[in-house]
DNA sequence: TGTACATCAGTGAACGCGCGTTCACTGATGTAC
DNA sequence: TGTACATCAGTGAACGCGCGTTCACTGATGTAC
């Protein structure tokens, strides 16, 4: 790559960078301006349009970032469960970690899912989708691993989905010392959605036969 | 009380109603201005000044209504629930009559719980917070009627709560015709969880002796 | 009931501010020969 | 390798705009006697 290319992709970068330095828990995307971004950058505001064609650009590609960010969670938590098992435990302990490590990165996909822009929303939801889909097929796998099976795993996988990723906005205004108890809630939480779609499973079936 | 008085209201009311007419799908309470709201209820924008300090202030106004909505909706959930039984069809039932009937003040409920400004965030949090309170009493008592006790019945109310908030954002944002089917959505996750904790309290139960 | 004064909800002009965006530019990097 | 030209990331001045807030005001309503 050019010279030229590698700068305008690290001016680019500081520009998301900067961006994601603001999402405090005070600041939500909306109220960022280009002028603040870019000043924080450190860049002429006029610059920001050599990058991005408006703000809202620059904020899809980091809902996109997110989005990688929480597959790539998926897949180590998936090989720590192969190794160490304990799904749910292991699951959201390494949530957490991710948690931690990208504090803004995920304040900006909670943010926004419920969010004013219908354009971040659904890029948002979609992100969760799949989410939610790879874990149904996860469940469905260890469902039959264990011959416990699931009654309808896909709104099994929504409904964590929907208590992990709550717990985490919980997690992100709660100080770093409660954050344990809050763990040990969420994986109550999950067990119990988990043992009733297992008991509505086993009911079902007895029911046919 | 005075006519004075009273016109003095009847504005204060106009001016909660103008900024709850623009909480649209599109509209976070933090794109509103104060110029713009005061323009809504046909009043000058120093006008403002005589009924709330700060645009906020009409904001946490307007949770605190929402609050009341929802404890209403409790209370009448409860009535129907007591009459007809049919606990988890019901609640759902009147939480989605509620909602239709008070789009944008749940509107504001739920983008403020995960919203830009702390005050709003602690605001809102308050109501929920009541709101699993009551339902766990609720729950509790719905265990010893049916014998069947739940294990940690806040913790199940907390996890009720929010997949029914979660719900009415998917069902805001939703075409009118999808709502039979969210619902009916919304059911099974909760009656997952109902089963889930009994089972649980079952086990633990049995364990002990 | 009438009068004189006080209160106060609502007003319009004015302010300074940060914003997004346009424009013509500069000068380093890239390219063709 | 050297030269002449093209590209383009980054710039600074300038614009018009809506904003929140202040101020001194008006005139209807309220109150005291």
């Amino acid at each position: 790559m050019s010279v030229r290319a590698e700068q305008k992709l690290r001016t680019r970068r500081s520009l998301m960078d900067a961006a994601l330095r603001q999402l405090s828990a005070d600041r939500g995307f909306g109220s960022l301006s280009l002028r603040e971004v870019a000043r924080e950058a450190g860049i002429a505001p006029t610059s920001f349009y050599r990058h991005f064609t408006e703000l809202d650009e620059l904020g899809l590609a980091l809902v996109d970032e997110a989005g990688v960010a929480l597959r790539q969670l998926m897949r180590q938590a998936r090989k720590r469960i192969e190794r160490e098992g304990g799904a749910i435990h292991t699951s959201v302990e390494t949530f957490m970690e991710y948690l931690t490590d990208n504090a803004n990165l995920f304040r900006l996909l909670l943010r926004e899912r419920t969010g004013v822009s219908k354009i971040f929303r659904t890029a948002v939801q979609a992100e969760i989708d799949h989410f939610v889909t790879e874990l149904a097929e996860d469940l469905t796998r260890f469902g039959e691993d264990k011959q416990r099976p699931l009654s309808d795993p896909h709104l099994v996988a929504e409904s964590m989905v929907i208590l992990v990723f709550n717990l985490g906005a919980e997690a992100l205004d709660a100080p770093a010392r409660q954050r344990t108890e809050l763990k040990e809630k969420l994986k109550t939480q999950l067990r119990m959605v988990l043992v009733g779609a297992q008991t509505m499973a086993a009911e079902q079936a007895r029911r046919k036969g």
